[in-house]
DNA sequence: CCCATGAATGAATGACCATTCATTTGTTGC
DNA sequence: GCAACAAATGAATGGTCATTCATTCATGGG
């Protein structure tokens, strides 16, 4: 029999690398969030994964490498998602798949605090980290690039006699960082939903023919 | 004769307060800039200041004050240039107050990298963030109320049928926010003089009869 | 010219924290 | 049950760095 979870209260002090690297990560997100990442000590993070401090040491290599790996972690999930929809071609029109881009970069799940406030900690730190740069995909030119060719899509099938795709997608890439960044900041001034507003109503104003307003 | 610079080669030991100050600012923010805010060590700024080791906790109490004072520096100084332009009573037209915000926005001074780097260093720090929000004013309330109040004066006086200012000004906020961001983080794919195009192309979808999208 | 004053220095101190590894404890195959 | 193994633990170690403060040095008034 495989190492199964015990039925009961026992604790399981074996668990397998999966599962640790996991709890660990989420620790080291809660942390990032709570303190900053100049405040993230081993100590805390494994505390808070309720695992005691060697543990951490023995699943990554060095506390470097548990922040890089939960920078990848979060910003995996979302060129995934991002990836998903722009390359899809299930979508039955263009403006159904920028309809689906905008629902995905305001949903619960990517403005998360936690996963943004790992995003926003790395890109304070990134020009001086080759390796931050790397990792954060979400601006680099592939994704750029993407939606530069949806909004390409978009303006070819109507007529925006002015329209820039490549202007309008920078400007869209911009203000969603713009967005969830003061979001993270002050979520009074700038909740959620609102945020999700003003990105539509950037949209909406781009591209009348293909997207409202409001929703 | 009070203590005015010596004429010759002799090096100043004595120098007022302030030039000490100012000396050991500029130094944070280069080194800010240069290893992010993690790296900032106290041996590496008094170096990078020309001076001894211990002189920073002579004039700031400590580290902490010093970063704080840092980022005072940087916000305090993007503050009044704002408020000089929107609470300007000289401009001819409210037009031409707009213009002025983007092109202050977008100046060399204002989206200086080492300016831009302190800003973005502490907005990733979430432990300084109450004092953080006490320090920075550009994306507190009261700007944010200056810009609403500029573009519904805008609207106010022209035809913008579906125009919201409040919405308007909150994307205006982000986008600029956004822009700077990317700036900093990869200026190869959105050099300064392209987010600048972005923004002014975003003012001008929103008040076409005030501003154009082309200089 | 010579103190008195206070700015500036940097070696020494000690706090904090990542990392190690000997030991403990659960798990598995027999 | 019982080795043999692997996972997990946390006390101890050592390195890094902020901070202190005794000492050095310029300056200006007498």
């Amino acid at each position: 029999m495989t190492s199964i979870n015990k039925k009961n209260g026992a604790k399981l002090r074996a668990q397998p690398k999966e599962v640790r690297k996991d709890q660990l990560i989420r620790a080291t997100m809660k942390c990032i969030s709570r303190t900053g990442l100049s405040g993230v000590i081993m100590a805390r993070v494994t505390t808070e994964a309720g695992l005691s401090l060697g543990i951490a040491n023995l699943h990554f290599k060095s506390k470097e490498l548990l922040l890089l790996e939960t920078l990848e972690f979060v910003t995996a999930e979302y060129t995934r998602g991002q990836r998903a929809i722009l390359n899809g071609d299930s979508y039955p029109s263009v403006a159904a798949k920028l309809e689906a881009l905008l629902e995905f970069d305001f949903s619960t799940s990517v403005t998360d605090k936690n996963k943004m406030a790992v995003w926003f900690a790395f890109l304070g730190e990134a020009k001086s980290r080759p390796t931050y740069q790397r990792i954060c995909s979400r601006q680099d030119s592939v994704s750029e690039g993407l939606v530069t060719s949806l909004f390409q899509a978009i303006i070819d099938e109507a007529t925006y006699p002015q329209a820039n795709a490549e202007l309008t997608a920078a400007g869209y890439i911009a203000l969603v960082d713009g967005l969830w960044l003061n979001t993270l900041a002050a979520p009074r001034r700038l909740p959620r939903k609102k945020g999700h507003r003003v990105a539509r109503q950037y949209l909406a104003s781009a591209f009348p023919q293909h997207i409202s307003p409001e929703l």
